[in-house]
This record gives C-alpha cells, structure tokens and sequence, in this order.
DNA sequence: CGTCTATTTGAATGTACTCAAAAGCGGTGG
DNA sequence: CCACCGCTTTTGAGTACATTCAAATAGACG
C-alpha cells in the first residue's frame, strides 16, 4: 500500500475513460494528497482557490457568507466527490464560497498549474472533466427547479432519500441553509413529519 | 453569404480554442442550421433531446411543466447561447424540459452523433465544451444562491440589470417563472419600483 | 371592433421567517 | 461522577413576504 494511494481516484475516472498504466502514472506524479482536520478550510471566500479536489473520505460543505452575515450551503462533498470554489479556480480570481471539512478529511488536490499541464498531456482527461461537469451542471438546474416547484417539507423529504449519507453526517442547521429554509422551520417540519 | 453561414459559431468557439481551417470545415460540415417559428418546440418534455444548439437570432427558454400544472423557467436563450436539454441529450434518456421558441429563431445543431464524431475529430472541441459547461455550471451554482439570499424584488433588480435584452424580448410572467415568483406578484413589485 | 392573451388590482390566506427563550447534548475539567 | 460550557435543536408567539383567487383593465393582432 502506498502512502499516496491513488487508486479510489483512478477507478473512478475509469468510468468515464480509459486511462494507460503511463496516464496513471503520470497522474500518480502531479496529483497531491492532504489531510485536513475538522473545521479547517479548504477554500476560504476572498482567497482564490488553489484546488481542485477529489474527496477521499471524510466531508466538507461549500458556503457562501452574505452581506447580512448569514449563511448559505452551496453543496456538501463526501467520498468519490469532488469540491472546489471552480469559478474562482478556472478564472483565478477571488473566491466567493468558503470550503470547510466537517470532519477530517482526506483529498487528492490538482493545482491549477499541475491540471493545465495534464490536460495538456492526458486529452482524455479534457473528456473526462467534460463529462463530470455536464453531470454536476444538470444537477444543479434540477436543484434550481426543485427549489421553485417544491414545499420546504417535500424539499426536505427529497433530500433524506437523495442523500442518505449526507444527512447523517451533517448537522441539522447546515441542511437546512442547503434547502434554503431556518434551522427553526426544519426543526419544525421534523416534529411534524415524526406523527 | 454562405446559405449555412456558420460564421458567429466559429467566432464563438474562437474565444476559448483556436481551430484550423481544416477543423472549421469539417464543422461546417457536419452541423445544420435550421429556422424555427415563434411558438415551435425545439425540445418537449418526454421526447429524447436530439439536438445541442446555438442561437444565432431570435429566444428560445426553457421551462419544466411540473405535476400540478405550473410551469417553471429554467433558462432563456438568445443569440451566442446555447440551449438543450442537457440531460437528455448527454444520456439520450427523457426530456424533462421543454425548450419553445419565443421568436422566430435561427440556430446551429449539433447531434450526438454528430457532437460524438467531432469531439473525435477534433480534440480541442472536448476543452471547448468543457470550459463553456464550466461557466454555465458557476452560473448555475450562483443563481441557486442568489434564489435563496435575494428577495423577489431584489432578484428582479438583479434579473435587469444582467439580462436586459432578454427583459425586453419576453413577457412578464415568464420572467415571474424564472425569477420563482408568481406573475401577481412580480406586477406588484414593478408597481411598487415605479414610486 | 372583437377576441385572446398578458398585466394589474385587491382581499384573504398561507408558508416560512424573526426573535427570544428553553431544552438537549457532548465534551471537559474539577 | 457531577457541573458547567458551548453548540445545536426545539418551541411558541408575532410577523412578513409572497401566494391564491377572482375580477377588472390593458395590449396585441387579425
């Protein structure tokens, strides 16, 4: 076993395209793996971005601060997922989201630098990134339509079965902010949902 | 003047990657231009989406019919946009979207097959794609946050000053639609913005 | 001019929010 | 082992922003 183990990441670009031992390897090279302890962050709003980051395990929200101070939950990222403030990685510019982990968590991290240069060397990985931002894309638009065309509650219930794991993980308070409704009315929504 | 005059394409795809004569022939190629008529569908719900597209005149959006009737809008196009239903077109399932055109609406199609066979061609047409969905996907994670700190009034404000050709071109209620507010009440706002 | 669609208006209603306070819960130290 | 601390969740009362419904008005088009 190594101790940079790559290997959750590689089979999970294999679902999209297929790599040689040598496109491995030369990933293996340029990809760096870190630790990171809970409540540290990986991305602070105003910094710009560094990373592009695969979650190996543990778990970390995005969130956005507003001008009245309160806070807004962009996404949440466990393991095989990946996280990052990405307007402000691709564009070099200051970050409007904050990354936090809210446990210890492990990433594979690709500089901006380092994900130009394989781009460069790797054409498939261009695909592949492609192919997973369609993904995230389309899920963010049927977010966008959730949020219009459903309750609180039914957001609610929606996200418990789309994200079982995440639930348990995360604090009430941040799932809340995540479905754009108060700590206070989720807690409320729960008691009536427990008769 | 060509008949399929592909030029604003070409000048669009010239932002983000340089293309060879030869590539820009081998798209001219294989894309078809095609007019539809103010009120045509280009995608309806329950059909597989066939076509990626680029507006070269006229406004299409794109709106999901939901269960109880009402209809909710996701996107508009105009020209230099591109409009599907991603979902469907990328994983040639279901259309949940419905993409009608407002005006009378040139645009450029690509197929799957067509898009499959260029991005062969043509690798630089896999950054292409990947650096424009990057941008619709920051925009998309933006709007999300903006529906849940804005007020209705504030989103409309927003909504204007973004998107002011768009305002221009597109009724009233639509615009209710996408901001996720009702047409009474978005009446109410302007009222109240005319003091 | 008449018809169809879009917009405006107002009254009643509702869903979700604010604020303040209490209760629960997990960790830490005396 | 209990007491205390900080943080999260719960509760309730009052409120606000936005919706619903129904009807009137305005605009566009043949």
């Amino acid at each position: 076993m190594n101790d940079k183990d790559i290997a959750p990441l590689l089979e999970y670009i294999d679902n999209y395209v297929k790599l040689t031992e040598g496109e491995k390897k030369l990933i293996e090279l340029h990809v760096s793996k870190r630790k990171y302890l809970k409540g540290q962050y990986i991305v602070q709003q105003g910094d710009i971005c560094d990373y592009e980051c695969f979650v190996i395990n543990g778990c970390t929200r995005t969130f956005y601060l507003d001008a009245s101070g309160s806070e807004h939950t962009v996404m949440f990222a466990i393991k095989n997922w990946w996280t990052s403030d990405l307007g402000s990685f691709t564009t070099r510019t200051p970050a409007i989201y904050n990354v936090q982990c809210l446990d210890n968590t492990e990433v594979l991290q690709f500089t901006y630098e380092t994900l130009e240069f394989l781009y460069d060397q790797i054409p498939k990985l261009e695909r592949f990134f492609r192919l997973i931002i369609e993904r995230a894309f389309v899920a963010s638009e049927k977010r966008i339509v959730s949020n219009f065309s459903l309750t609180a509650k039914e957001k609610y219930v929606k996200f418990q079965s789309q994200y079982p794991e995440i639930e348990q993980k995360v604090p009430q308070y941040m799932i809340a902010s995540y479905l754009g409704i108060t700590k206070e009315f989720l807690s409320k929504i729960r008691r009536e949902m427990k008769k």
